[in-house]
DNA sequence: TAACAATAATTGTCTTGACAACTAATATTG
DNA sequence: CAATATTAGTTGTCAAGACAATTATTGTTA
C-alpha cells in the first residue's frame, strides 16, 4: 500500500480506540455498565438535572444514542427522567441516589484504567497526545 | 469528576477515532464500501491470497467481523473465496480485478483523507502520536 | 489408532453509532 | 394570527465489534 494501514492515523486511532473500550468494557462488566453508560452517568454526577439534549452535546453522542443509552439507566435505576416545565418537547435527566453510589464507586475503576492506559507517559507527552487528537478532531470539522 | 473526561485517555480516543471514522464513511460512501471494508480490501492489495485467518490478524479483526465483511465484499465481487486445497476448514482470500480497480480508485482518497486528518502536524509530532498510541495499546494488553 | 485438544470459520445475540424519517412542541416571520 | 421553520426526542434500519456457542477439520498424545 502507497499508505499503509501503520501510517494511517484514522487506522492507528481507532483501533488504539476499541482496544481501550474493550479493556474499559471489561472492567466495568462486574457493576453491570457499558463504558458509554458509564460516560453519561459520570457526566450526570457532574451536572445534574440537564436536558437529555444537553447531556448529549456534552458527551457527543447523538439523539438516537442518548435516548436509547438512557433508556436502559432509566430501567435499571441509576437516572430518572422528567418532563421538563418550562418546555413540554424536552426530558430533564437526574442521576438518582442508586446511580450516583454507583458512580462513586466505579470512579477509582476509571481512574485506574487512565492510570494504566498511560503508563510510561509523562504529562508532557499526555498533554501533547491530548493536544493532537483535538487538532485532529478539528482538522475533520475543518 | 475526580476524572474529567476530557483527561480521559480512552474517552478521548474514542470520539476523535469515531469522528475519522465516520468522515472516511462519507468519503468512502461514493465508491459503495465502508471503512472496515477497505481495510480489508487495501490489506489484500498489499498480501494477496492469504487465509481468513491470516487476513484477520493483520487487520486486527477478529473472527466473526471478519467473516461478515468478507461475505459482503464476495457478494460485491471484490474479493473471491476459495477452499484451500492445504486444510479443508480455511479460506484462500484473494483480490479480484475489480476489486484491485476499486482499490486503486480508492487509494488516492485515503491519501487525502490521512492528509486532512494530519493537517498542521508535523512530521515529528505524527512519529510521537503513532508511538504513545502505540505505547498505549501496549500497556493495556498488559 | 482412538480419544482428546486445538484450530478455521460460522452463526447468534447484544451494544454502540450513523443516518433517515417521524411526531410533537416551540419559534419565527409574513 | 397563521403559515412555516426549527427543535427535542423517538423509532427504524444498517454496520462493526465483542463474546459465546457451534461445526468441521486437523493435531496431539496416551
Amino acid at each position: 500500500m502507497q499508505l499503509a494501514m501503520n501510517e494511517s492515523i484514522g487506522f492507528t486511532v481507532y483501533k488504539t480506540a476499541l482496544k481501550l473500550r474493550t479493556e474499559m468494557m471489561r472492567r466495568l462488566k462486574p457493576f453491570g455498565l457499558t463504558p458509554e453508560q458509564w460516560t453519561l452517568l459520570g457526566c450526570l454526577a457532574e451536572q445534574d438535572a440537564i436536558t437529555q439534549r444537553e447531556l448529549a452535546e456534552r458527551t457527543f453522542k447523538d439523539g438516537p444514542t442518548t435516548t436509547r443509552l438512557l433508556d436502559k439507566l432509566v430501567e435499571t435505576g441509576l437516572v430518572r427522567r422528567d418532563g421538563s416545565a418550562s418546555d413540554r418537547r424536552s426530558f430533564i435527566i437526574s442521576i438518582t441516589d442508586k446511580g450516583r453510589a454507583l458512580r462513586d464507586e466505579i470512579l477509582p475503576v476509571a481512574a485506574r484504567m487512565n492510570e494504566d492506559a498511560g503508563n510510561n507517559i509523562s504529562s508532557d507527552e499526555k498533554a501533547l497526545l491530548f493536544s493532537l487528537l483535538n487538532k485532529i478532531q478539528k482538522n475533520i470539522e475543518a
